[in-house]
DNA sequence: TTGGTTGTCAACCAATGGGTTGAATATTAT
DNA sequence: ATAATATTCAACCCATTGGTTGACAACCAA
């Protein structure tokens, strides 16, 4: 069996910006800045709480903070987070970078049978 | 209406790799390189029926390539397509950081009224 | 030819996900 | 007090997903 890190944490990060309509919601939020609900939804052909449903899932993962002030939720992105996706992508490009110099190796070494 | 630039080719590649077994089976296939169906699930307590599945998924999007000699089903990785997913997220701290840069003008600029 | 390997296809199942509608809860305004 | 606003909660529906098992197909070896 494999190690499977089995990093739960990116995986629902990762599912959390596999949708069309949160990435929306992330990119309105980066360019409006911090946004209520209402005002979010009203952007969308798709009812409010479908809405509310989707930043839910964006607040669960920490791309998005909450405060509430009176009856209004004012919604702020927050791209910390993507940084464990892209850590992920960079770890697994040096692993494969890490495979060719070895392979790259082995080649001048003649058949490796050295060490 | 939003934009809504409905990348559906990003999100398939999003929920690809959102799945554990399938990143452990990239991380796999980076390490050890090309292998076989049979060889990358044996690593997992699961039926090759569903390693199988996983590698159509990843194959879809384009993360991996098969090579088909006689029976055995060649896999590689091949991790261009996660640019798709880097240019986003480098997209979208773009988008933030632009926002931050007006606001900071506007500041300088007094109340904003002009122009 | 007979039989083991390698892998997919098809059908199924339980769980999850994205959407809906209809309350319910707070808060503010009249 | 009453009504409108802002939002979530709960229940439901249907499509998708991750897994299973059982055939099947193609290939190689005896």
């Amino acid at each position: 069996m494999v190690e499977y890190k089995r990093d739960e944490n990116l995986s629902r990060l990762l599912k959390a910006v596999s949708d069309t309509t949160r990435r929306s919601l992330l990119t309105q939020l980066c360019q409006q800045g911090v946004s209520r609900v209402t005002d979010l939804a009203s952007d969308y052909d798709m009812s409010l709480n479908a809405i509310s449903k989707h930043i839910k899932v964006l607040e669960k993962v920490g791309l998005v903070t909450r405060k509430t002030i009176g009856r209004s939720h004012w919604i702020e992105a927050n791209l910390e987070q993507i940084k464990l996706a892209e850590n992920w992508f960079k770890e697994l490009k040096s692993i494969w970078e890490l495979r060719l110099i070895k392979l790259d190796e082995l080649m001048k070494n003649g058949d490796g049978s050295n060490d």
